[in-house]
DNA sequence: ACCTGAACACCGTTCAAGT
DNA sequence: ACCTGAACACCGTTCAAGT
């Protein structure tokens, strides 16, 4: 009658997921994803030794399919910037594997498959293997930046977001305009748009400093 | 007898850096930072809103003097390039405060003193507002991403930084060349060099896709 | 074998009360 | 004016007990 099996490693990490897309990394709790699985929060500790190991659960399913459906047939611009993209919002989603991130490079599959995708685009892209391989630090380091500039703010709702957003402009546009005339001038185009939108833009002009043949993908 | 005024915001403040620096940044707790100080706990609450605003506090202590004796007379891409690199050496010795960055600008003095300058020096490059805007956020996510890659190895001794960086070399150049061919080739030339060279060669290609006038500064 | 529930040692924060 | 201390609503984790 009893059916047994309620919980296993990847019902606990695909709710764990549904959770933190839901509520943000910030509110996710044991506690709530007992509630969430319909258990009780120790029960976790059945299949994840402690919450770290989970987060590593967690993370690795993040990135599991991130160069997965990456477009074949695109330029290397794009997939570049799709990959990095992509990176970003795992890390963003997962501010954990940020954390892993600084402890060294990835040395695991999925991400050695990211890896070997980037430098082979970036070789697509007519880098040898010198400037490919400081180029895909200079992706990665703004990645990163981006994604740990973003993870607080990424946790509130869309409301408080803009609120949050709305309040630093503000706070540079009422500064004396003697002392800080540029911040005053730039105030309505600081924290503009979404954060992904800034990565973009930077990421732009990031790949348009590295430069490389133009792209091969047919234009608009 | 009494003497009254035991707390202030820089007594609070100097109290939390000693803390975080000799515990680390996770201990940090406001019940063990009011033990430190002798106090209750919510003393501190007199003189911080909360725990953010105090962090706020802590992480521009840290940026002091950042911008206090920056060249003057050299070009715009100079100053930009050692303002980055200033921000990224007080960002990997202090790991703490990229943590802080995360949960939003400090918006206090010595960061608007950072911003004001940054944002100067990309209007004297030509950009017009919204772009200086762009390109500032673009340089601050870089410099946090290349700093947060950073702090882990930086804590190592030279020798055992050197064997981390050869040992994550081979981790690449070891792998299948059939399924990995452009990590294999590029090995030698992943984590080459110092950290801050690789951040140098990434601001250099950014500052290129930012663009801007040639630096007014006398060539070599 | 798997899950529960009480318990422990913590958090940040509020607020009435003290001096 | 400044600080205390109890209290509230949370955490992650352990462990004996249930089924």
């Amino acid at each position: 009658m009893a059916s047994r099996p309620v919980l296993s490693r990847d019902v606990i990490v695909a709710a764990s997921i549904g959770l933190i897309d839901r509520d943000g990394p910030e509110r996710f709790t044991l506690r709530r994803l007992g509630r969430a699985l319909g258990c009780d929060p120790t029960a976790i500790y059945r299949h994840f030794r402690d919450k770290d190991e989970l987060l590593r659960g967690i993370a690795d399913e993040l990135i599991s399919d991130l160069t997965a459906d990456l477009p074949r047939d695109a330029g290397w611009r794009a997939v570049v910037a799709e990959s990095c993209v992509r990176l970003r919002r795992a890390l963003v989603a997962q501010p954990h594997l940020a954390a892993f991130a600084r402890s060294g490079p990835p040395l695991h599959p999925n991400e050695f498959a990211l890896t070997e995708r980037l430098l082979a685009e970036l070789h697509r892209a007519g880098l040898a293997s010198r400037a490919a391989a400081a180029a895909y630090h200079a992706l990665i380091e703004l990645t990163v930046g981006s994604a740990a500039l973003d993870t607080a703010v990424e946790a509130l709702t869309p409301d408080e977001r803009v609120a949050t957003y709305a309040g630093w402009r503000r706070a540079y546009s009422t500064l004396d305009p003697v002392a800080h005339p540029w911040s005053v001038a730039a105030a309505d185009h600081l924290y503009d748009g979404t954060a992904e939108d800034r990565f973009r833009y930077a990421l732009d002009r990031l790949l348009d400093g590295i430069g490389g043949v133009p792209s091969a993908t047919p234009g608009p």
